[in-house]
DNA sequence: CGATATTTGCAAGGTAGCGAACGATTGTCA
DNA sequence: TGACAATCGTTCGCTACCTTGCAAATATCG
């Protein structure tokens, strides 16, 4: 969050957090004529490029808690963009499918790959490599200092 | 938020979300026992370093909206925690001070840098340096697509 | 086979973030 | 001075994240 200029030093999770909610603004905002928020985005990206899921295989995917995609997946079922069968073998299961309205819908958004361009774009790639395996490092070590609590 | 394997590249924007993430929860297990959520933690941090902040200050300072802070604001005057007076000269501004039980709760909480030092310590410093630039940059180019939009 | 454990999804309740719209106050300027 | 603009805080509605607790279905093992 803040720059926490008492120590001087937390920068770094600080711009983590700015950097990742700047990306998010940027996205949902691009998304907002659509009625589409960021991870809503996701759900319909993932479906129309791998085809129906089995929603555990969604969250695993997207890494996001049971209770976050069923709450998601509910919305996205309102909006009848998505369709939620609990066909299959197992009966606790849902099948996760892109309607017509929902095939229809992702070939009207924009690319929003410009935002990453936007952002890392023309930075050296062994910069951006740096960054990456540092905030991948510190992820671990976060984690695991969470799973041992 | 994952990988969008389909490009491979865009890694840099979801590990700074993962980070921030477990940063946060590692922040937010500590302080469960002291039913405190991370930025209440940030704002009694303020209040307790610096003394008495007007609202809008404090908004600015830990880069917080006004709808954010007032809710906030609200649930840690519903715990006593802290006081929220409309004094002074201006009077649409209101002056946020710690109450003695806010106070009294401050020098019970733990030390919470560790979270920082597991995160980042023995990290080289230039790798550091490096990262914090590479999200400073990436974000302000984002917060200027947002603005000119 | 049957008791137990695991998995899957849902609902409720809480934190944290946003935009938009609204009073109330204050500042500005013709 | 008086109309208009800007500021400050709140409220409402929304997205998205979490934990806890539950029920149903399935898997496992004695």
């Amino acid at each position: 969050m803040p720059e926490r200029s008492d120590a001087g030093r937390p920068a770094v999770g600080g711009w983590a957090k700015r950097c990742y909610f700047a990306g998010r603004a940027l996205m949902d905002a691009t998304l907002r004529p659509y009625d589409l928020g960021s991870t809503q985005w996701y759900v319909l990206w993932h479906l129309a490029n791998f085809g129906p899921t089995v929603q555990r295989d969604l969250g695993r995917a997207l890494e996001l808690e049971r209770a976050t995609l069923s709450g998601i997946v509910t919305t996205l079922v309102r909006k009848t963009l998505v369709e939620q069968t609990s066909s299959g073998e197992d009966q606790r299961q849902r099948l996760l499918t892109l309607t017509v309205a929902g095939e229809t819908l992702w070939r009207e958004l924009p690319d929003l790959s410009f935002i990453h361009d936007a952002a890392f774009g023309g930075i050296d790639e062994a910069d951006l490599a740096t960054t990456v395996r540092v905030l991948q490092l510190a992820t671990e070590r976060l984690q695991n200092l969470l799973r041992k609590e």
